[in-house]
Formats: C-alpha cells, sequence, structure tokens
DNA sequence: AGCACGCCGACT
DNA sequence: GTCGGCGTGCTC
C-alpha cells in the first residue's frame, strides 16, 4: 500500500517534495506525474515511493495525474541522475529536467515516435521526369526520386524543405508516412582497411564489449580516430547494442552523421539544444525504445536512455563544451564515465590533445590508453616554425616572413589560414593626446572597436556605442586602433592580396549555424584563398586544399592567470595546426610571439603535445593543483561590492575546521565587475576528493541560510574549469 | 525559479 | 488618493 510519492520537480529547490499517489493508475519510480505545485501545476519524475512522508501529512497534497503507466526514466538513469546531482550539488529535480526533453515534461501523452517518411507520388515521379516545378521543389523532388526519405535526413540534405513538401503534397505530388518504407536500408558502405594502430585499438576495445572499461584513445587530427569509432559502433549494431557518441559541438555533427550514415547502413539519431523541441523528444523516445541505434549528440545527450548500451564515445573529450557552465554545472564527459560503469559497458575518450585530467588517469592506470600515431591521409606532419615578433616591422600585427609564407602559399594555388582568437577590428581604440582609451562602463573593460559597423562593442557584456570623432577626455580628433582583431587582419589581407579571396569566419560573419559551411563551401578546393577566423576555424570541416596555418600571437594565453591557460593554449595550437595538410600536401604552421623562448612553446614544438603535456602535469603535481587535487568555487556576484564581499566573508567563517582544506580567497574574481555587477569568489581545495565532497552540502545548506546569501546571486561549480 | 504578500514614492 | 517599486517568504 504506497502512501507517498517522493517526487523530483523542475525547480531550483534543495528538496524533492512528497504527494499523495493520484485517484487512478500506480505510480512507479521512473514515471511522470503532473501535480499541484503552489498555483501551479508541474510535470515531475517519481524517485521513491515511501510509507511516510518527510513532512506532516496535513501539508500533503494529491497528485493531479500518472503520466506513465511504465517507467519512463529506467533504473541506470534513475540511479545515474541521483549521483550527478549530488556530485554536482545540483537541486534534485534540475538533474531530471536537464535528462528530458522540453516536451516531454508537458502533461502530455508521449508522442507518436514513428517517424515521419516523404515519398513520390506516381504524379510526383511523373512531374520530377518531366522536370517541371523549380527552385527548392525542383530539388526536393529530385532528392525524393532516389526513394522515400526520413524529415530529420532532409532536414539535413535540403535545408527549409518543409514549405516546398507543404506546396507539393498540396498538389498530390507527394505524400506523408508514419513507417520508414521497407526498401529504405541503404546498404552499408565498405569499410577502408585500418593500419595495424587502428586496428588493435578497435581489438582492444571489442574486448571489453559487455563491462566496464575506460579507454583514451591518443590521436591527432587525421590520425583515423573515426575509423576507429565507426568501426566499432558497426560491432556494437552486430551485437544488436546501442553506442552513444557524444561531439562537443553541433557544428561537428553534420559532416559526421553523414558519414556514420552512409558507412552503417542505418539511421543515426542526433540529439542537440538547436533541434526542435519535438524532434528532441522523438529521438530520446527511440532511443529509448532501443529502435535507435546510434546516438550522435552534444552535452545534453548523455541523459539519453540507452535500454541496450554497448559502447559510449566521447569524441574530443578535453572540449570545454562538456562542461554545463551555468543552473546544473555537470561535465558531461565525466558523466558518460558514470554512465558506462553503471551500464557496464566500455567507454572511449578520444582525443588528439587530451585533458590532463584524462592523461593523469591514464597515468594512474585508471584508463588504457591506445595510441593513433599515424596520419595515413598525410605525407608527413606539417613542419612548424617560430617567427619571432620583436624587432620586427608588422604590418598590422603580421611579420615580414608570415606575410612571405601567406603569399608563397597562394601562389601555389593553396590555401593559407591566419588565425587570431580576436574578433572586431582593434581590441582597443587609444587617444595619441592623452591617453585615455574607449572602456565599457558596466565591466571597466577596454571596448573592442568594431570598423564596419561604426561601434564599440563590449566583449564581456554586448555594451554598444558609436565611435567618438573625437577623444571625449581631450577633444583630439586623434584616436587610433590599437592591436588586432580579425575584421583588420582581413583588411589588411584584402590589401596585401588583392587577387586572392579572403573569407573571415568569425561569430560576426558566420551567424547562423549552416552558414560556416556555406561559406567553406563557396571556396572550391583547388583555388588558392585566405581564410582568417577564430577559434570557429580550428576543428571542423575538412580543407584539403589548405597547407599553411599561422597563428598571430599566440602569446595571450601565456601569461593568464588561470593556471589552466597553458594547458588551452597547447590543445588549441595542436588543434588549429592540425589543419594544415591533411591531404596529399604537406603543411606548414608558423607561430607569431614576442616570446620565442617560452618553455611550453619550446617543448610543444619540439616534442609535440604529449612532451608539453607531461611537463604541465609534473607542475600540476608539484604545486598541488587539478587534476592533483580537486577544486569547488563559490563565485557571488551583487550590484555593490560590500554585498558580495560580506556574503563571502560570512561562507569563510562557514566552512568547517577541517585541515585537509585549503581556502583561497575571499578575492575578487579575475573580472571584478561584469555588466555593472561585482565579482568575487572564494576557493576550496583538497587532495581528497571525498574529504571535500563531504562537507559541501552541508556547507551549501548553510550557504543558503546565510542572510547576507539573500542579496547576492551565487552558486557553486564543482570541478571548475574556469575560474571567471 | 515563479509568485504572492506587503509596505513606501511619483502620478492620473 | 492609487499604481508599482522590489525585499521576504513559500512551494509537498
Amino acid at each position: 500500500m504506497p502512501a507517498v510519492l517522493r517526487v523530483a520537480l523542475p525547480v531550483p529547490l534543495p528538496s524533492l517534495f512528497d504527494y499523495l499517489p493520484p485517484a487512478a493508475g500506480e505510480a512507479r519510480v521512473g514515471s511522470r506525474l503532473q501535480v499541484p505545485f503552489g498555483r501551479h501545476r508541474l510535470v515531475g519524475v517519481v524517485v521513491a515511493i515511501e510509507a511516510e512522508a518527510a513532512v506532516d501529512g496535513g501539508r500533503l497534497k494529491q497528485a493531479l495525474r500518472l503520466l506513465d503507466d511504465d517507467a519512463l526514466l529506467d533504473a541506470e538513469l534513475m540511479q545515474t541522475l541521483a549521483w550527478a546531482a549530488d556530485y554536482w550539488l545540483g537541486a534534485p529535480g534540475e538533474a531530471y529536467a536537464n535528462a528530458l526533453p522540453l516536451a516531454l515534461r508537458e502533461a502530455k501523452p508521449l508522442p507518436p515516435i514513428g517517424d515521419e517518411y516523404w515519398s513520390l507520388t506516381g504524379a510526383g515521379q511523373s512531374a520530377h521526369d518531366a522536370g517541371s516545378r523549380r527552385g527548392g521543389s525542383k530539388a526536393l523532388l529530385a532528392l525524393l526520386a532516389g526513394g522515400a526519405l526520413g524529415a530529420q535526413e532532409l532536414g539535413e540534405r535540403q535545408p527549409g524543405w518543409r514549405e516546398a513538401a507543404r506546396r507539393l503534397a498540396a498538389a498530390g505530388l507527394l505524400e506523408r508516412s508514419e513507417r520508414p518504407p521497407p526498401d529504405r536500408r541503404l546498404p552499408p558502405s565498405l569499410a577502408p582497411p585500418l593500419n595495424d594502430e587502428q586496428q588493435q585499438a578497435v581489438a582492444a576495445v571489442g574486448a571489453s564489449f559487455g563491462r566496464y572499461h575506460p579507454f583514451l584513445l591518443d590521436g591527432v587530427t587525421g590520425s583515423g580516430k573515426t575509423e576507429v569509432y565507426l568501426a566499432l559502433i558497426e560491432q556494437v549494431l552486430a551485437r544488436g547494442q546501442q553506442a552513444l557518441l557524444l561531439v562537443p559541438e553541433i557544428g561537428l555533427a553534420p559532416q559526421t552523421v553523414r558519414r556514420l550514415r552512409e558507412r552503417l547502413g542505418v539511421s543515426v539519431e542526433v540529439l542537440h539544444s538547436n533541434l526542435s523541441e519535438g524532434d528532441r523528444a522523438r529521438a530520446w523516445l527511440r532511443a529509448r525504445a532501443g529502435s535507435a541505434r546510434v546516438i550522435l549528440g552534444t552535452r545534453s545527450a548523455v541523459f539519453t536512455p540507452l535500454p541496450q548500451a554497448g559502447l559510449i564515445i566521447v569524441d574530443e573529450e578535453h572540449d570545454s563544451a562538456y562542461k554545463q557552465q551555468e543552473g546544473f554545472r555537470y561535465h558531461a564527459r565525466d558523466l558518460a564515465l558514470v554512465r558506462a560503469r553503471a551500464l557496464g559497458v566500455p567507454v572511449l575518450l578520444g582525443s588528439g590533445t587530451p585533458s590532463l585530467e584524462s592523461l593523469a588517469n591514464a597515468e594512474a592506470g585508471r584508463y588504457r590508453t591506445l595510441h593513433l600515431r599515424a596520419r595515413p591521409g598525410a605525407v608527413r606532419p606539417p613542419q612548424v616554425q617560430i617567427i619571432d615578433m620583436r624587432a620586427q616591422r608588422l604590418e598590422h600585427g603580421m611579420s615580414p616572413a608570415l606575410l612571405a609564407a601567406v603569399a608563397e602559399t597562394v601562389a601555389r594555388g593553396e590555401q593559407a589560414l591566419v588565425f587570431r582568437n580576436r574578433r572586431g577590428y582593434a581590441p582597443v581604440l587609444l587617444c595619441h593626446a592623452c591617453g585615455w582609451h574607449a572602456a565599457c562602463p558596466r565591466c571597466e573593460r577596454p571596448l573592442t572597436l568594431h570598423a564596419g559597423r561604426r561601434q564599440l562593442i563590449c566583449h564581456h557584456c554586448d555594451f554598444r556605442q558609436r565611435v567618438p570623432a573625437a577623444c571625449p577626455a581631450c577633444g583630439a580628433g586623434d584616436l587610433k586602433a590599437q592591436g588586432q582583431g580579425t575584421e583588420r587582419l582581413e583588411e589588411a589581407l584584402l590589401a596585401q592580396f588583392p587577387q586572392v579571396p579572403v573569407l573571415r569566419v568569425d561569430r560576426e560573419t558566420t551567424r547562423r549555424r549552416d552558414s560556416f559551411e556555406q561559406l567553406l563551401a563557396t571556396l572550391g578546393d583547388e583555388q588558392p584563398a585566405i581564410l582568417v577566423g577564430t577559434q570557429m576555424l580550428a576543428k571542423g570541416h575538412d580543407l584539403p586544399n589548405l597547407t599553411m596555418v599561422t597563428i598571430v600571437g599566440v602569446d595571450e594565453g601565456l601569461h593568464s592567470i588561470d593556471f589552466r591557460a597553458g594547458e588551452r593554449l597547447a590543445q588549441l595550437v595542436v588543434q588549429v595546426a592540425g589543419r594544415a595538410g591533411r591531404a596529399r600536401k604537406p603543411g606548414r604552421v608558423l607561430l607569431q610571439t614576442h616570446q620565442p623562448e617560452h618553455p611550453l612553446l619550446r617543448s610543444l614544438l619540439a616534442h609535440g603535445y604529449a612532451a608539453a603535456a607531461r611537463e604541465l602535469l609534473a607542475e600540476r603535481r608539484l604545486i598541488r593543483l587539478p587534476p592533483y587535487s580537486h577544486q569547488v568555487l563559490l563565485r557571488a556576484e551583487a550590484p555593490q561590492r560590500e554585498l558580495v564581499e560580506a556574503f563571502l566573508a560570512a561562507a569563510n567563517a562557514a566552512l568547517p575546521p577541517d585541515d585537509r582544506l585549503q581556502v583561497a580567497g575571499p578575492m575578487p574574481a579575475p573580472m571584478p565587475l561584469r555588466a555593472g555587477r561585482h565579482r568575487g569568489q572564494l576557493l576550496l581545495e583538497a587532495a581528497s576528493r571525498q574529504a571535500l565532497h563531504a562537507m559541501l552540502r552541508p556547507w551549501q545548506v548553510a550557504l543558503g541560510a546565510l542572510p547576507a546569501a539573500r542579496k547576492v546571486r551565487w552558486s557553486l561549480d564543482v570541478d571548475p574549469i574556469d575560474l571567471y
């Protein structure tokens, strides 16, 4: 006789809520339930069925409606979610809210999961043969002439197809169905032969099917990691199991989906935040039903149900996009490991530049490392060279050697990439007469000049203002752009190379998700070109004619307060450099720096990422930083600095006395003022994760009870990856 | 997070 | 005289 249902609700509150069972149906752990909450109705998940309520019975309300007769979340997911909420100090309900697609948090019956398929009618076939219709309609007819296609696939092949489909369906040329036509399974294409290292990697992971075992697949861009993934997924499918493949961002998804689909001949579910909520819910449900065999997705896809799990892969495992940076601050890579353990399957972390955390785990024997050294597509690794910028005559920040290298590259008919991790025209606008510079009134940081828009923009809070004609401090008309952003480099390169197409790729030029691919498509594979851009160029699309990469100003990363700056810089340099010379042509990489003697750069160049990472790890071990210690960061912000200081001081005083705990701060955040709010932080460190974790929940509760807490916005970040 | 309730300033 | 500012408290 179940007395009380304990329910996780999608609210950021520290507790679960008890309800009397609904009038009809028998609730199970993992079922969804609609309940009254305050003056609202919410959909929650039953996490436990208890004999007695945690509050007195008089306060209990009855649940309104049971939404699932069978558990929607299976035991493994329930267990993993509870663990995750506990580990990352989330509110219990928040973990569930992250796991369930929005459409499944509504009090509606589950949507049908049969996909939507479109095919030509007889009339449609004739219209296609006759070549009537034009534009999108004609293209859609041509696509479907090869056989019926699912809505998802149509969306990938022809964005905006729905409008054409509606018109054609109204004209009786197309028809829609719920079931895949029987002939839809494409024959899997033949796998290319694997080299020795790839075979060894596949064999090692394959030997662990059916039990938990973590692997680190260490292989640079172009070393054939994806072929290893594909071979393993093929084996998983042959065993009748499901594979989950996580990628850091959606940008990497389309080409990967295409490759998976072509090779495996099964439908691949894609799950990412850009999908419509309905599509997300259907993909999630197909995974739960087991009809989705291969699931590809970004961070939140780590919550996909996997009733027949066979393998989890985390590609580019070092990527910080796997860490959620607000609300429920979980790390998808770490959660993938926890899930793999719970599911009893191998987990494969792939990267050419593994995180120091993973390298330390491998070193400690917790992961088995598999190496891919060969670059099958390339003749030899790119040749890397440092340019000392000091005492050079710079052309908008570019040295003669850099410009000469670009000139040689385009003269050979090849493409060059000029990388600069800074958007806009110039990071500072300076008055040469009095020394004034344009600064953000809300962040007190220099404003970035965007020349094309005639605006000064704060890259921290998006404050904008028009570029002043004269210095607001002294009235002189002598305002100079100081430093270089991608916009300025583009302008300078256009002036230097008027006969070569110059393509800028950054957030400004690439507003839409797919416009990056479209921009690149305008470049032929064979013609010369110069690409200028930010981080966005570091990964993604394969550019076979790109043979030269130059990084303008590697310096910035070298003297940051963040202890991870060195690791990030090394990863970035290797990832960007990896873009050069992937096809038959040898690649060349130029690093322009003010500090050619910097030990990290030297070691990276002389011995590669693995050696540089070893040195960084040794350093971390020496000064007891992660991964050799564990951190929790308390952040706080408020309009008045005193409020932040008062809260952090009280938080510090509320810490339990424990000599295993090191406390740094309270101190101002690296950006002490942002968008008009003062920010501060308190950092806890401990050698033992258990010691740290044992005090966290009680401390969190104590923090919530502090009077000073009500006047600030505060959050706790377990294993922070950014100390900003 | 919402959303009430509840006491003090400038408006029709 | 009210509309509404956001401080405080609550949600099983």
